[in-house]
DNA sequence: CTCTTAATAT
DNA sequence: CATATTAAGA
């Protein structure tokens, strides 16, 4: 809170170096964006070739820290190739877009998107995309037990995170307020269309082989894991057996 | 390793 | 409350 000048000047500590991919078909928006990703102190790569998108992060797992995806293509469906990027390379991935839709901020997060910022992008959103990839690290390392899969990747961000944990205060004022879609895995909603996919996926099945990775299968929803399905299943099995009055409170 | 259940946590 | 996570046995 004491400082308030330096608004172009990186602050001390300030993660420069952050890997970051950008695919946007139009080249003349995606030099804007390159230059004002090295302002911000990245490393940046870029492509206006979205049907060349995956392969390059296919080719180059490790060597990035986060995906940015304009999901305007004419080439493709650029929510799809969302949809692929998140699937196969374990990146954040933020969409960007004109488009401030509410439907279509919620299409990208629902493709697995960790983000979605509005174009024109400001400097300051740009500045605080290192979060993503610093939380996913995170998030990982809490997940992932003991599994040895993370690979040098991480140690890029390792040395970082401690440092950002502990310089957090410094960047409270800016950082604790962006939470628009970013944080842990939103926990699903068993939204009543959601609820007849997998009510569906179940008859589908047969009651004897519905089993959670085969509903989900069947589901095919991006972002549904395997313990989501199994907890609604138990959910409703519970729900059969004791139907009407239950005792409680 | 996945599935199922119950118990417990968020 | 709804959903997630954990623990343990099959």
């Amino acid at each position: 809170m004491s400082e308030s000048e330096s608004e172009a000047m990186l602050p001390d500590g300030f993660p420069a170096g952050l890997r970051v991919f950008v695919v946007d078909e139009d080249s003349v928006a995606l030099r804007m964006l390159q230059k004002m990703l090295l302002q911000c102190g990245y490393e940046v790569t870029t492509t206006d070739f979205p049907l060349q998108a995956l392969e390059l992060l296919r080719a180059n797992i490790g060597n990035y820290d986060i995906v940015l995806i304009d999901a305007n293509l004419t080439c493709m469906d650029g929510f799809e190739l969302v949809e692929n990027v998140c699937r196969e390379i374990s990146l954040p991935v933020i969409v960007l877009s004109t488009d401030s839709e509410f439907k279509n901020v919620m299409k990208g997060i629902k493709y697995g998107a960790i983000d979605y910022l509005v174009k024109p992008l400001r400097l300051e959103e740009l500045k605080l995309i290192w979060k993503h990839a610093v939380k996913k690290y995170l998030n990982e390392m809490k997940n992932i037990n003991e599994s040895s899969s993370m690979d040098v990747n991480i140690s890029h961000l390792t040395k970082k995170s401690k440092d950002l944990v502990r310089k957090r205060d410094a960047y409270d004022d800016i950082a604790l307020k962006d939470n628009l879609t970013s944080q842990k895995r939103a926990r699903v909603s068993w939204t009543p269309e959601l609820h007849a996919k997998f009510i569906n996926a179940v008859n589908q099945l047969g009651i004897n082989k519905a089993v959670p990775i085969k509903i989900l299968d069947i589901m095919d929803i991006p972002g549904l894991t395997r313990e989501n399905v199994a907890s609604h299943l138990q959910l409703n099995k519970n729900n059969r057996k004791i139907a009407p009055t239950q005792v409680h409170k």
